[in-house]
DNA sequence: ATCGTTTGCGCAATCGTTTGCAGAGATTCC
DNA sequence: GGAATCTCTGCAAACGATTGCGCAAACGAT
């Protein structure tokens, strides 16, 4: 900057308000000092611009695992909305450690982001609050931490089970397992809720029996499932909490050889992308992965923008997409539903 | 840090030497910082350190789509490593368009990168000579590009492809098909040589008439699919060159009722964790994608540390996995095959 | 008592910007 | 013709750390 200033005859000062625009430069000092930073090929060194303004244009996504393909989603509805605002972003992968999940919120506050994107890794209660008291804007996505008061956006998870379930039940069946996500993961449990309530209002005994614990990856799908049909009688009908692992039920299933949806019938979750494609297509309850990221990613920034605002709340809708993977059961166990 | 040091009763010289354990500090002292800072709760402002020392321990990926969960797997190589050696990253998207990548070369620039790692979006070799020109470190991953010296780590693609198409010959096939990746993408073309000089050290006519582009999403797998079959004689096989076009293809052989592998086998590239879930498992062929990443991340730090390092490139092994997808054609159409 | 060494610490410049304050010359107005 | 106003620019102090240089006290040896 200084050699800009030097080689246009102007003083510093000058060179940062033709940068910035910011007050009145004759139009001939502007033409020398655009020419010298070009000749030069200037580039401001943001890094103390943000020390001396004290915002960095940058923000913090701390999740479990970017490479899991719903949370990808979710990433690049927050980057993309980051980019168009002129925001960059610092991606994190906590593993659902919270020890980590510490370590990257103490490396975000220490770059001075303007403010940080939070999926929690479990009980983060503690690390939130650490970050409240260092009042750095913060919202959590996707998964709600009892006892902190901060802005969220989250699915209506407890619908999204019911309307999956409800769905199982419409198809006449009452065998119905479900294959839950790891235990202390409120999105998880949530989802389980619905379930349970979609069967109790229906008059079908929920039995704890039917529904099994995963960590939402492919393989405890289809272990849960494994597990599922190891004891008689068999359900008709598996509610996965989320799609990867209702496609590792798939996997189980076709190594039994049990036909989809005529023997089985599987409901999942999240509907990635790849749901369209499994074979058959995956019915699936539809949460906007990118709407998700998207929302965050602008609550953030207009809590950057005014910290003073309440705490706010987005549920985002879920969906029943009907694709192939279920179908009325065959012996219907009980009287026909209207 | 004021506050530290004055409540410390020390200069501010002080504070950091503790903090940064740079000179001998007597344990009176020390002790005493280490509590005004406990008590303060201070923690280190990075961007003024940065800033002195002229080093952020920040890198920045540049690629085109982190949602893809190709790349959402390397991407986490790369993650996994930075921060085992106490980097951050800065997740940045191109979308496959070169604009968008310059605009994101500048930006990292500006906040002071370490390095960047880059997968090309295309004909980068503006962006990357601009970046060469201001002496960033730099590795490309994934993609090579044409007239650039720089740190590069590769797959082995055109050996993938050999390999693929070679497993599809020794079952027999002779009217083999090939989904290739958009045209500009290295990687892409260089499987479909691969395909090619298997096909030809076979003795099977190459006919581009059979090679059908897709931009390696699912959709596209799925048209190419439709595409290769809407003429006679069909393919008995194809080689799509990655795992998401391979699955599109599944989704019109379902529709078709084609089945898999009896009247078509398939072949896809890359081996997505997803892969081995498909019905039928999806044979692959295997990259280390999470090991690419961990490599680039290597390669940059080293790069890093010691700038003056002759350009070195890595190629990492392709392999193939067979699993469900391919089988012997039905009616060989030529000799029987050793 | 003197001198050399060691130990422990502080001063102040620096990194590359932004920005409040103020000044110099040109212009306008009465 | 002087005052008031406007236009354009520069000085220098921050932002929050790091670091070369140097100084004072304590110590040990002679």
């Amino acid at each position: 900057m200084r050699d800009v200033a030097e080689r246009a005859g102007v003083s510093i000062t000058t060179v940062s308000h033709v940068v910035n625009n910011t007050r009145v430069v004759s139009p001939d000092t502007r033409h020398r000092v655009e020419e010298a930073m070009q000749t030069l090929g200037y580039q401001p060194n943001v890094l103390a611009r943000s020390l001396r303004q004290g915002v960095t244009h940058t923000i913090g996504i701390i999740l479990p695992d970017s490479a899991n393909p719903y949370f990808a989603e979710v990433v690049r509805g927050i980057e993309d909305t980051s980019f168009a605002q002129g925001y960059s972003v610092i991606l994190c992968n906590s593993d659902n450690d919270l020890e980590k999940e510490h370590h990257y919120t103490n490396v975000l506050v220490e770059k001075q982001v303007d403010g940080i994107i939070f999926v929690a890794a479990g009980l983060s209660a503690d690390n939130i609050h650490k970050l409240q008291a260092r009042r750095v804007p913060l919202v959590l996505v996707d998964r709600h931490v009892p006892d902190v008061q901060v802005d969220k956006v989250l699915a209506d998870n407890q619908r999204g089970g019911w309307l999956a379930t409800r769905h199982l039940i419409d198809l006449n069946h009452r065998s119905i397992a479900c294959i839950a996500g790891p235990t202390g993961v409120r999105s998880s449990s949530e989802r389980v809720d619905g379930y349970r309530q979609a069967l109790e209002s229906a008059g079908i005994l929920y039995d704890p029996k039917w529904v099994v614990e995963g960590d939402f990856q492919y393989q405890s799908g289809y272990s849960a499932a494994k597990k599922l049909f190891h004891h008689q009688p068999s359900p008709t009908a598996i509610f996965a909490s989320n799609d990867l692992m209702a496609i590792g039920a798939y996997r189980f299933a076709h190594e039994k050889n049990l036909r989809i949806p005529e023997q089985l019938s599987i409901v999942g979750f999240d509907d990635i992308r790849l749901a369209a494609y499994t074979n058959p297509p995956l019915t699936t309850i539809r949460q906007s992965k990118h709407e998700m990221g998207a929302q965050a990613a602008k609550l953030l920034l207009e809590r950057i923008a005014q910290q003073d605002l309440e705490p706010r709340q987005e549920i985002l809708d879920t969906e029943l997409v009907i694709r192939g993977s279920t179908a009325a059961v065959l012996q219907p166990a009980g009287e026909m539903n209207s």
